[in-house]
DNA sequence: AACTATGCAACAATCGATTGCATAAGACGC
DNA sequence: GCGTCTTATGCAATCGATTGTTGCATAGTT
């Protein structure tokens, strides 16, 4: 196999100088038709690509973006949050769409993480998925906004961020979904996951829940809400400890599927009929909910739309235009496990 | 904010020439160990990062993988077959481990795909995931192949192929779940899933599961044979179809968990218990099977090992070190939807 | 017939590194 | 104290495109 070809030697099958072949594939007016036609058709046979290496350098921008998904490390280390899954699809669309690549890596939250895609030019907007919690901010976050990096942040939206954020209303979800188990008649309605600043989402969605027990006037008891992280085990230890404590409830918000389904789980092996006994909700929408038995009532953040957004809010910090961040209405999905 | 600091900038305050910093900062043992010091040092002040744009110009190659994911289009958009999502996650940390990026791309199957990332330099190779039929073979991948283009296949090993693939045995997979279930006392089993040419992971898992029954001497019941595709909802189809015939059953094996998971769906909708009346089995081991009620019989094809031996091998042909097709080992997973 | 626009393409510089080759400085033996 | 061998560094070319400026025809105006 002879070597690559370059803009070169279409110039000179062509009979043109090089730049002249740069400018016919990139489509400049200042080609002539006919010329840029004998080039195209040149470049074809020759299996002719620019290097996208001598562009960028050139150019100085890469066309690419870089997706940052933070995770814990967990104990099965090939497991990754369903939910960023969920976005990952339609990141990777958009960004096909409007005409970028996307590098994608994984970091630990903990580990010692350092972002050169930026620097290094090899893209040019990063996206941070599963950046949750602040502990870090100063010394992280704040660094990215100091250099001037093209960055948004998945995640809670917080007035005192000085990056962009775009998130979803995890308030208006954890809301919405107590409201439907109060109008499906439930009245002591217990909360599992753990809502502290560590975790912003879910602390979100909690004060949803207080918010719509306060607006039905419904005692809130502490009781009734167990700390879980996001696992599946999680959620099933906490139901286990639930039930333990004592104190009757007919309903579980959940702040995620994973511990809802864990959840729904103990409670199944104690003999509880859902949604009969008690009625459990999650968060997320992963495709496990629709698949639970019974089907999992949740609330989705749309993953299609955020993902969407998540670019083209970076794609505008890349061409300097004016951005703010976003938050989008989380969508109640009602299904057998909270409705009968 | 100023101009990003290129390597002249560490050179002048460095008091060196430009080539010196490029040879401290990557290491060569033709400097001194004091210049590198004082050279990195100055780097780090002024959070100089290589440019990797030039470095790949000039060096020819870029350090960087891209995993093409081919998918049927689905009528919901953003569905990503839930096995790929699992191999993903090891995909992403052994490119990580050996120093390489990752980019990622959505293809699909019936469109015009082309590849253009090694082409145009952006990627030193490429792994396939889920071009698992064959129909488009010669204008395709045997295209690709013929350019020398470094590529490695995710799917079924076969003989005649003449590009390096990277797959599970689904002939032993899917006579080992098989076997399992004559082991349980299993003596009507049926198949679910498409077994034809143009789906070759499951012509060979059906293959496996003709196997078990020849070699138990069970009899083939062709009526036991049921078509499905991939998604839950086929499964869910064609497990009515399969109790529609009359014909009876005391075990099904799925080609995929999601067929699986929506053929339990149907089972468990018509009053049949499982594992009571009929067992049921799948393929893939995806998050929803162990969440699943009951937990889901499947087959790993153990992701975590095979994405790690897809990038390995990839490199392997990167680096034109001999390197050759290898079958995995699948290994099943025995849950409660099959055993007692 | 002279003069100004305009369109097309060429020239040359540039992006920021890597790399082969040449060379200066210091070490060492005798 | 001279020649020789390392060792560390500099020089200049190079990777393959993009881009601002310049030059030359041709078309259009009066």
């Amino acid at each position: 196999m002879q070597d690559k070809a370059t803009s070169f030697d279409i110039a000179q099958l062509a009979g043109v100088s090089q730049p002249t072949v740069s400018r016919a594939l990139r489509g400049s007016p200042s080609v002539s038709e006919a010329t840029r036609k004998r080039i195209e058709a040149i470049a074809q046979q020759l299996n002719y690509k620019v290097d996208k290496n001598a562009t960028n350098l050139r150019s100085g921008h890469s066309n690419t973006l870089a997706l940052l998904l933070f995770e814990d490390p967990t104990p099965d280390e090939s497991l990754i949050n369903p939910f960023f899954l969920s976005m990952l699809g339609s990141i990777t669309r958009t960004c096909a769409l409007r005409g970028y690549d996307l590098l994608i890596s994984f970091q630990q939250l903990s580990g010692d993480w350092h972002v050169d895609y930026e620097d290094s030019r090899k893209a040019d907007g990063l996206i941070l998925l599963g950046y949750g919690d602040y502990h870090d901010y100063e010394r992280r976050l704040g660094q990215l906004v100091e250099q001037g990096t093209h960055f948004v942040r998945w995640g809670s939206v917080k007035p005192e961020a000085r990056e962009i954020v775009v998130g979803c209303n995890n308030v208006q979800g954890g809301r919405d979904v107590t409201a439907h188990l109060i109008a499906e008649g439930r009245k002591r309605i217990a909360f599992i996951g753990t809502a502290t600043s560590a975790t912003p989402e879910f602390l979100d969605r909690h004060n949803g829940y207080a918010d719509a027990l306060k607006s039905a006037r419904l005692p809130r008891s502490l009781t009734l809400h167990v700390d879980a992280l996001s696992s599946e085990a999680d959620g099933y230890d906490a139901a286990i400890r639930l039930i333990a404590r004592g104190e009757p409830f007919d309903g579980i918000v959940c702040a995620s599927d994973l511990i809802g389904l864990g959840a729904m789980r103990a409670l199944q092996e104690r003999g509880l009929n859902i949604p009969g006994d008690v009625a459990v909700t999650g968060f997320d929408d992963i495709l496990s909910a629709g698949l639970a038995n019974p089907p999992f009532t949740t609330v989705t953040q749309q993953p299609g739309e955020a993902g969407a957004m998540l670019v083209d809010t970076l794609l505008r910090l890349v061409r300097n235009e004016p951005a703010e961040s976003r938050m989008l209405p989380a969508r109640l999905v009602v299904r057998r496990s909270s409705s009968s």
